[in-house]
DNA sequence: ATCAGATATTGAATCGATTCATTAGCACGT
DNA sequence: ACGTGCTAATGAATCGATTCAATATCTGAT
């Protein structure tokens, strides 16, 4: 393995120069920086990170543990952050904690014995004292769609109370007043932020009224369950206008109502859903949704982590992103 | 920032016997052990990796390069592979080249600075030379989803060819006869192949014609948009299978067929995709699909690296799985 | 009490890049 | 020839954990 004391002997200068080549180009001649390169390409050196790390202290990656990665939210924002990070010389790397607490516990432990400059997450577990203890040994953290109660970590997330309300809003701008909000348990905040959003909407009607539904999971399969058992009411005892919490909730929906004999979407039956996830746009009736800006907090949560790392002991932020509605067939 | 030597003073032991609390924990008396690792405990102590990896000289981690994170396929292959890691103590650090051959030469740059156990890679750019590289480092690689041409390198992959030929294969037992086939560009090897393999089926069938329609791409748009070009054709003009190279185009295809009034799946036109996506079994009519092993796949790929590593100058190995069919409603 | 043989502990040397005080080299003016 | 003021290059000390030869401590047998 070439460290740089072979580069150093083979063109003929001290480490200390083939460093300052690295790292301070413009404090070697040119010419013997030119030497220097030569050499190092010749040899096929690679700087170790371990020892650079270790003397200088600090290091060039972002921890980033996400949910799932599969879920085109976190996918999508995980690449926004990349490209942040890599405009200023960091590198992401990027951790699946697959909903299991043990699994994020694992990628804490290497982050922080690799002594990343910081740490992006969405959290499963409990891991308020581990990131506490990262903070308190100076890896600054930034949470990813949650806020931190205690507002001791910065934060980037989104207002899903606004997004529920518009959601709503705008069915009950197109004239339809029989609303109902399929979701899973409201154990999950961000499921009980949009119903709350979507209670605020529907207050400011007097005529209207809202219906919750709760669904088995957030899947295809849950919303087409749920689809079914409206569709058993026939056509007088549906609403006319569902919001569901998320895109495949509503895309199971559209399967089952689609299936009753003469309903149509939009005609008889608004629907909205949220994430906007790839399908909705590709669905049998294009999917209204609520759309959050994930590569702007990707972007935003490295930057809040940079801050954080410049200045040393800077009080936290909390930057709330609002979404966006995108209109498409099923609400028209 | 507390290090060994702190936790060493306050536990009044020697420094190399903290180290072996930590690596060799049975060669320290119960007693000692206990101490120290109560003081590691009180102080904080995180073992630096740069200072471990410097002077042990081995990483524990391991670096997955992917085409696309959001792809359940490389997702689900991820989560294995770290599963798998982990059962040999150790971690993957996953790397989202998103089809762009820069990122993913950024990546393979961090991963040899680090030196990484060893990497995984599914290629986008010609990185023939990169991998050569890093072999001659000492760093090994394994490439999956795609075979090197040289054998030089170890590889996971999938015979993309008989998925194809069990695909068509499975409809034409079925008594189907006129079969097209739909993919993207045949420039992609994947799509190529499993358009060969469907090719063997139909020639074991005399009285069976097999029909090529390119699509756009290898969305569900491009596959609904083929599918309306199916359809104008009338009914008497449609085959009566069809194979798609993925399962969104066999969604497109779904989507579009079943508008046309009184056709059936699978009734009147059989359909299969491939892949095994999560939408495949929540369709409209559940999609018969051919499945890749993704978990025996990333599981695998860590074990060739594993291997690798042990005996450092080894042969390489090509693995090769087959994929399995997946029959569901819509070739019933 | 003594010694052999385990067992437990010690601490200096080491990995490779960075840092910085020191030295070398050079140009120019007197 | 000599001093001044630069820039360029040097190389020993350093970061923190691991390793291993050397030493200390303990056990049990004679």
């Amino acid at each position: 393995m070439v460290s740089i004391k072979d580069v150093a002997d083979q063109a003929q200068v001290a480490v200390g120069t083939v460093s300052n080549v690295l790292n301070n180009p413009d404090r070697v001649a040119e010419k013997t920086r030119e030497r220097v390169l030569s050499v190092i390409s010749e040899l096929g050196f690679v700087r170790n990170d371990a020892a650079r790390q270790l003397r200088a202290g600090l290091s060039r990656t972002i921890g980033l543990i996400v949910l799932d990665v599969s879920n085109p939210f976190f996918s999508s924002l995980a690449r926004a952050a990349e490209d942040r990070a890599a405009e200023s010389d960091s590198t992401v790397l990027l951790g699946d904690s697959g909903h299991d607490a043990g699994r994020e516990s694992r990628y804490l432990d290497v982050f922080e014995q690799q002594r990343v400059k910081g740490v992006l997450i969405s959290p499963v577990g409990n891991v308020d004292d581990r990131l506490e203890q990262l903070r308190a040994h100076g890896v600054p953290v930034v949470l990813v769609d949650r806020m931190d109660p205690h507002r001791r970590v910065s934060s980037v997330s989104v207002d899903d109370v606004a997004g529920g309300y518009m959601a709503v809003k705008h069915m009950l701008t197109r004239g339809r007043r029989r609303i109902a909000f399929i979701g899973a348990s409201t154990d999950i905040q961000q499921v009980a932020d949009r119903l709350t959003g979507a209670q605020q909407a529907v207050a400011e009607y007097p005529d209207a009224e809202l219906e919750v539904v709760e669904a088995a999971a957030m899947t295809v399969l849950a919303g087409r369950a749920a689809g079914e058992l409206l569709a058993e009411r026939g056509r007088e005892g549906l609403p006319d206008g569902i919001f569901c919490a998320n895109d495949l909730l509503a895309i199971g929906v559209m399967q089952a109502v689609l299936l009753i004999r003469g309903l149509r979407i939009p005609e008889d039956l608004a629907l909205i859903g949220y994430d906007d996830i790839d399908f909705a746009q590709s669905a049998v009736v294009p999917l209204s949704t609520v759309r959050r800006p994930t590569e702007l907090m990707g972007r935003t949560a490295v930057e809040l982590l940079l801050e954080a790392i410049d200045r040393t002991a800077a009080e936290s932020r909390q930057v709330i992103f609002q979404p966006e509605l995108v209109t498409r067939g099923s609400t028209l």
